[in-house]
DNA sequence: GACCTGCTGCGGCGTG
């Protein structure tokens, strides 16, 4: 570690000048980029991960001089890219160069390039680009589109992708790798490194960062040995009979969660959506009218503006509270909170981890953080985190593979600025993880596709992109083509959305066109803690004014689905097992013991090596009741299957319902449950076929087309400002996918529907594993006479998706309920 | 195509 001191002596006087203590990761860093290595370091957010790479990059010979000497004239170019996966991130990193260029007096230019930059900057950058370039995985790429960007890009030594992990597990990760490939390709010399935080396949993350064949001994992997002390308070009922046994918006508990906002300083209240993030907001100011003005809300949905005031007037303490969804897991780096509230499973111990580190930021202080927890086997989950924390588990990302979509808009990128040899490109995708087993067939289909459309597009001159020149270069030579193309780069494919504004000007947020569909002017909704009369639709804005109703409707946002991970299943199985064991500290589990007697009472419970599975007949027929614990998705898999073969022994139609625990499946009449299983229902065999026989395969295809042929340029999302409507979207995107079903069914982005489908809606790896699982275990087959506590939520939930009853929801439970006895 | 609880993130109308 001495050695490192020769080499950058000036980044030691300047942390000592500070009173700052260089942590010996940071100096490995150091070492590490100045041996010319690449590599990843994993450090968490607030331990000074972004000097150890920012520093050794200003000081080391990438710099015009180590020394204070005469700025250079321009011409240098960019010398170091620094990605950030969010622009407001853009602004700190800035902030972070700009002092260490101060205070190391180094003659380096440094700028933001996002979409947040103005004509005039960018003009300025044209003219000189900055020595060291912020900007985003999109914004490179709209520079690679640009002309003469190979000259923009001569002198790059090295890129440093931030928030690595944020971008890993989704197509932005992969458009990376090819913007990554193309600066390798341009200088073979290339340093690079990520930052990321812990996540559960960190040598995965590395490989997918440097591709698959990155010469070993240039690598290094730094690790921060900083280890965070987290607290989990489960906020309990003073009785288990208060938390009701199907439900998930956990109101109930506001009682108790008042007393922890009362007590702290500044207080950030997670909810799991954006829905429940606004009925909270509102129910806190119901009980607690003191609260307003100094309680705010963010999510997603509402407008910029608002949000970053509220960023603003949390860091300057104006505010108590803030109610919030996972838009404020990153992002601004605030100023941290002295109090975490999680409403719900975070269905995740990473993202539970995450929230929590936003509270104790101080170096040895420890982040606690208050769990609420909803219904009553949420009670487990509180146990299960806790657990999850002191073993330390972690989440994996999954790095998508093959994805065509993002591969032909790369292609078209490269042709739009000065073109490309096809030879050259290949071999540089090739070598990066996602593209690694790519065939030289598949290659050739993506350059047809960008030139012809391919065999049943070719038709349209519009599918026509891409022009061979003599020299056997593909480029771009339409104005209009390179002009639609460089509007809609990008991986994010979000839904048309109305803006909500009022009548005179002060815009809100959005909320998707779904929701307006149903409401008529004069309703009310709820919608950035405010209560809203709609008062008329133009295009895709909606106008309103401020209602004086006290009720109205709660917008719901389509968003993604959040499944329980697999290793919270995993540690909710063993908790469960514990907790019946009684072997156990902690508190929920203590709380829960009267529904286990319940649970054993009218079924059985399983332990590690049972399957349980409990039959049940109602009036409204024959149910059946599974528990694997593998979240929503997997289980929606599973029991169409099982749905599916069951239907083989005797004709039944079923009606399916599911949790993040179990799933249900009713008939009208009995189901040969014991048959199915001495014929090996659950088995491996013929797996893949049998799930393209029992789902609607083409349906869950379709939908997943209409992100790809977004991303792949099939269809047009308009101008900024004049969005096209979804349902034009939708019919074009439908369209395209009849034709390729049709004439084309081998298509490259077609099949990549198929396969995103089976992996990412219906998780068939995660299925196959539940599956294998279930085969070692011994199943038991309980009947019932009433629900037991596990069943009831799976019925509940299935009976408030029944339309066809006029009874409401509540009704419905409390009839059950006394059914139930 | 959605409703049935369901997050987040970026970019965009210019060629010397």
């Amino acid at each position: 570690m001495k050695e490192s001191k020769k080499i950058f002596p000036q980044a030691h006087q300047w942390f000592q000048s500070k009173g700052w203590q260089v942590a010996p990761f940071q100096e490995e860093a150091w070492q590490a980029y100045a041996d010319g290595k690449s590599g990843l370091v994993n450090a968490p957010t607030g331990s000074g991960k972004t000097y150890s790479l920012m520093l050794p990059v200003l000081l080391s010979g990438d710099s015009t001089s180590p020394r204070p000497s005469p700025p250079r004239r321009g011409g240098e170019g960019v010398r170091c890219i620094w990605i950030t996966p969010i622009r407001a991130l853009a602004k700190e990193i800035f902030q972070s160069a700009e002092r260490a260029i101060e205070a190391l007096d180094l003659d380096w230019t440094v700028d933001v390039r996002t979409g947040d930059t103005t004509t005039a900057q960018r003009a300025k950058q044209k003219a000189k680009m900055p020595n060291l370039l912020i900007t985003t995985p999109e914004s490179l790429h709209l520079l690679i589109s640009s002309k003469g960007y190979d000259k923009t890009f001569k002198n790059l030594k090295c890129v440093v992708v931030d928030e690595w992990h944020e971008l890993m597990g989704s197509k932005r990760a992969v458009q990376m790798e090819l913007g990554l490939s193309r600066l390798r390709g341009l200088n073979p010399t290339l340093r690079t490194w990520g930052i990321s935080a812990t996540i559960g396949n960190m040598e995965e993350a590395l490989e997918v960062l440097l591709g698959p064949h990155f010469p070993e001994r240039e690598i290094a992997v730094i690790k921060a040995d900083i280890q965070k002390k987290i607290e989990v308070v489960s906020i309990l009922p003073d009785e288990v009979e208060t938390l009701p046994w199907a439900g998930h918006l956990g109101i109930k508990m506001l009682k108790k969660v008042l007393p922890v906002i009362d007590k702290s300083e500044s207080t950030l209240i997670f909810t799991n959506t954006r829905s429940m993030a606004e009925i909270w907001y509102q129910k806190i100011l119901d009980v607690a009218p003191k609260m307003a003005g100094i309680m705010a809300m963010h999510h997603g949905s509402i407008s910029r503006d608002i949000r970053f005031w509220v960023e603003d007037a949390l860091h300057t303490g104006l505010l108590k509270a803030v109610v919030c969804t996972s838009s404020l897991d990153l992002g601004v780096d605030f100023r941290p909170v002295e109090s975490i509230v999680q409403i719900g499973s975070p269905k995740g111990v990473a993202r539970f981890m995450q929230r929590a580190g936003r509270s104790g930021h101080q170096p040895g202080a420890t982040s606690r953080i208050y769990f609420v927890p909803t219904h009553t086997l949420e009670l487990v989950e509180a146990a299960a985190l806790r657990q999850g924390i002191v073993d330390n588990i972690v989440e994996e990302r999954e790095p998508y593979i093959r994805s065509f979509d993002v591969l032909v808009q790369y292609l078209v990128t490269l042709a739009v600025s000065d073109g490309f040899y096809p030879k050259e490109i290949f071999e540089e995708v090739k070598k990066t993880f996602s593209y690694e087993s790519i065939s030289p067939e598949e290659w050739q289909w993506c350059l047809d596709f960008i030139t012809t459309g391919g065999k049943s597009l070719s038709g349209y001159d519009e599918f026509h992109k891409v022009e061979i020149m003599q020299d056997g270069l593909f480029k771009v030579t339409s104005r209009r083509t390179a002009q639609r193309h460089r509007m809609s780069m990008g991986t994010i494919v979000s839904d048309a959305m109305i803006k909500v504004k009022f009548q005179r000007g002060g815009y809100l947020g959005s909320i998707e066109e779904y929701f307006f569909s149903r409401l008529k002017p004069g309703d009310v909704f709820w919608f950035a803690g405010q209560n809203l009369e709609l008062v008329k639709m133009r295009g895709m804005i909606a106008e309103v004014r401020k209602a004086n109703t006290k009720n109205g409707l709660v917008p719901s946002w389509k968003g993604g689905r959040m499944p329980l991970s697999a290793k919270m299943g995993a540690m909710l199985r063993r908790k469960i097992e514990e907790s019946v064991s009684k072997q156990h500290n902690d508190p929920e589990l203590k709380l829960i013991e009267p529904l286990w007697e319940l649970q054993r009472e009218r079924s059985h419970i399983p332990s590690r090596d049972e399957f349980l599975i409990e039959k049940y007949k109602s009036e409204d027929g024959y149910h059946l009741f599974f528990y694997p614990f593998e979240g929503r998705l997997v289980h929606e898999g599973m029991a169409t299957l099982l749905a599916y073969r069951l239907s083989l022994f005797k004709p039944l139609t079923f009606s399916i319902a599911m949790n993040d625990y179990g799933f249900e499946l009713l008939a009208d009449s009995s189901i040969p449950i014991e048959e199915a299983l001495d014929s090996d229902v659950f088995t491996l065999t013929d797996l893949r076929e049998d799930i393209m026989q029992s789902v609607n395969a083409v349906e869950m295809a379709r939908r997943r087309f209409r992100d790809i042929a977004s991303i792949a340029g099939l269809i047009f999302t308009g101008y900024p400002g004049q969005p096209v409507k979804d349902r034009h979207l939708q019919s074009s995107s439908q369209l395209i996918f009849n034709v390729l079903q049709d004439y084309e069914p081998d298509n490259l982005l077609l099949q990549q529907a198929y396969d995103e489908a089976l992996e990412f809606q219906l998780e068939e790896g995660r299925l196959r594993q539940a599956l294998e699982r279930i085969h070692k275990q011994e199943i038991v087959i309980q009947n019932m006479d009433k629900p037991s506590p596990f069943s009831f939520p799976i019925m509940v939930d299935r009976m408030s998706r029944d339309k066809l009853t006029s009874e409401s929801l509540e009704d419905q439970v409390k009839k059950m309920k006394l059914k139930m006895g």
